[in-house]
DNA sequence: CTTGAACCGGAGGTGTGCCTCCGCTAGAGT
DNA sequence: ACTCTAGCGGAGGCACACCTCCGGTTCAAG
């Protein structure tokens, strides 16, 4: 199985030195707008966080579609990553973890996915990817006793993601509601 | 215990017969154009969708946050009644059958509570309406040890509206992973 | 160092939303 | 029926976002 979500993020990025720099400016000013306005930040104001001119942005990205799946793709290839690093572990330790790693990515990403329905092509590669990599991690909790087989990776996902994507008084109120949630997915059939 | 909320909302309605009916119109379009478009969305669509003019919207509130907290308060308004109709019920069934409210009142709220800080009093005293309101439902099954004892009615409510707030495929899907998380929830402490 | 292609910034035209202001309309009290 | 006042609609000025276009700049290959 390829995850070709990392090649359409590459291929995007120009091969000048300083026009590579601003397009990872750009990525970041985007990351970070998307995460405090939503969907429709201002994108004369993205450009502004990352220190370039409009034109710039656009030449770059010329539509906003573009830039949302830039962003989305390039954290999703993170999420990638990460489910590799934890392979190691336990299968329960394993699958939380990942899912911790989760969570800060949904927290930005509330946005993106709010912009980009599924048409997408790219959006549709991403999820590939994000299933290929957790999924496993999943199932393996399922064989293991650990997770309940009356739910699939998707309903996983999807509890995690609601519930990070709220707003919490305070980091340890969110950790202990998501345990609690997961104390639900631990439950084994009856 | 009193719920001021109520009279809030009933103080900013005109009497006049044709007022009262704009101001109910603009209260229900700005309902519906918050849940579509967030706490963006546009005033003069607002105006539009209720057939009336955008000064006929200003009268009525002055800002984009008097709005809010209109259509906030006159949907808390709802939940506290609903907590009054279950009360009834056995402890579980109860709580259970306010918190399926709680999320058909949350798809479309997500928007105002983004929009509306702790700062304001009428969303204060909304909070407060909602604690009383569906507190001693969770107690009562805490109580019945229908509820585990180590999380409150805040993190159940957080950890509620976190979940319906996000996309799922279908109701179904969100019943399902509703159902698991509140498996947590009904976990006998260990 | 030279050079040309790639890249840059931002001015400016267009559209849309915000909010105010005022001449007109219609409900309510007599 | 009459009046008079609360209420109405929307034109218009301001601000800001979108997107295009092009003269100037900078990288990198030879």
């Amino acid at each position: 199985m390829t995850f070709p979500v990392g090649e359409i993020v590459a291929s995007r990025r120009p091969h000048r030195k300083d026009a590579a720099r601003n397009y990872d400016a750009l990525l970041d000013a985007a990351r970070e707008a998307f995460a405090e306005h939503g969907a429709e930040a201002s994108l004369e104001d993205i450009a502004r966080r990352a220190g370039v001119g409009i034109g710039t942005l656009y030449r770059n990205f010329p539509t906003r579609r573009d830039l949302f799946e830039s962003v989305y793709a390039s954290d999703v290839n993170e999420l990638v990553g990460v489910a590799q690093e934890v392979a190691a572990l336990e299968p329960w330790e394993a699958l939380t973890a990942w899912l911790r790693r989760f969570t800060g990515y949904m927290v930005t990403k509330r946005a993106v996915r709010e912009a980009l329905n599924d048409e997408s092509e790219i959006f549709q590669a991403c999820r590939e990817s994000m299933y290929a990599a957790g999924g496993p991690l999943f199932e393996r909790a399922q064989e293991a006793g650990e997770a309940r087989k009356d739910m699939d990776f998707v309903d996983l996902l999807r509890m995690v993601a609601g519930i990070t994507a709220t707003a919490f008084d305070d980091d340890a109120q969110r950790d202990r509601v998501l345990a609690i949630a997961l104390d639900g997915v631990r439950t084994t059939v009856r």
